[in-house]
DNA sequence: TTACTTTTAGCACGCTCGTGCTATTATCGC
DNA sequence: GCGATAATAGCACGAGCGTGCTAAAAGTAA
């Protein structure tokens, strides 16, 4: 990796860590360029235009979730068992980040701002969520949950844990532990489980 | 009311408007002055900052969320039947909006940022979140739940599903008739109703 | 080492923001 | 109607923003 590339991952790095804790669009490049202790037009030169560091962010958070949630998932686990695997590594994910997922703020930020960031932060999240359909029809299909179970509904109800999580712990209500995440999780999932699995 | 309460209140009607459909830190003075027809300093001069202007907005969303959310419920149905009142006046409210209810934008936006705006949101937020759980509270009392319901987390699930069927409408996933919240609704319901009540 | 390319810094620009100051205009109690 | 008070407009300021342009410095291949 040449050393421009270098800075340039260095330079993302940073940027994610401003933008999760603040927002994608109050990330400032005289900002990101005293974080990084660089001047600002040579920090600018590495992106020919704002919009396009902040693609470089999403892109970047893209990876390291990727990386950090998805990927270490152990597929050997059965179906179900690769789901709540999934759902862990997804608490931790904004956990270890400032208690906020960038997405999730991006997805509020940039809802009635038109634009490649808006469309950008759009598909990541449909991604993710097809892909959580996706482990769920699998635990359909494994007979571990019901045969009637509406994999749509039942990503729609998770997601809105974890947005409801999220919420209360920033309302100082949900405990590091995530009790009421949890809570309703397993209550969740029983209610979808196959009787002959239990 | 003096004419300047009056134009104070049609100013804080048209902000209200602009930090709902785009976000109450992006709400610009000179911005809401064009779209009131005032001079930038004719408006400022009746709030004597851009934070006081935004605490305002905040009050003003407050009052209208209470007349249009909370007062209209029909006291004289029983407890049950006013929990579903409110929610669907809940839910009308963001609909009616920009698809959007900008205590929640807000909490979002000025998650990170401490000051008088932060405090106030989340202010706002406990109180709408302790209102409910007082009505889940005189559901359990009247009998109409189980005795052992935890009115937390009721209250919990019920605003993660309200989170949830906001974002999952902004990526055109939900509908307008919101059938997965109200599917999701309607389960959490059953699953705490008491038995003899059904 | 040399020649070429990439990376970085310095500087200036036009713009928008929040906010003060001063004058003009409208409102309202007597 | 008049005089006091409140409301509004005009204007300017300093700061921060994104973004170009040009020169210097660093990296890289021969």
């Amino acid at each position: 990796m040449s050393k421009g590339q270098e800075t340039k991952q260095q330079i993302l790095a940073t940027a994610l860590k401003i933008a999760t804790q603040s927002s994608l669009d109050n990330l400032t490049i005289g900002g990101l360029a005293v974080a990084t202790g660089m001047s600002k037009s040579g920090l600018f030169s590495h992106f020919k235009s704002k919009e396009t560091l902040q693609l470089n962010v999403l892109t970047f958070a893209n990876e390291l979730f990727q990386s950090t949630v998805i990927q270490p998932i152990n597929r050997e686990l059965d179906p179900l068992g690769q789901l709540l695997s999934l759902c862990e590594n997804w608490l931790d994910w904004y956990e270890n980040q400032a208690k906020t997922c960038i997405f999730i703020s991006a997805a509020v930020e940039f809802d009635d701002q038109p634009g490649a960031i808006h469309d950008q932060v759009k598909q990541d999240l449909a991604n993710w969520l097809g892909y959580l359909t996706h482990k769920v029809t699998q635990v359909i299909s494994a007979g571990q949950f019901k045969q009637d179970v509406s994999a749509e509904q039942f990503v729609f109800e998770l997601y809105a844990l974890y947005l409801g999580s999220q919420s209360m712990s920033w309302l100082g209500v949900e405990d590091a532990e995530h009790s009421r995440f949890k809570t309703a999780l397993n209550q969740l999932i029983e209610r979808h489980r196959a009787e002959e699995s239990v």
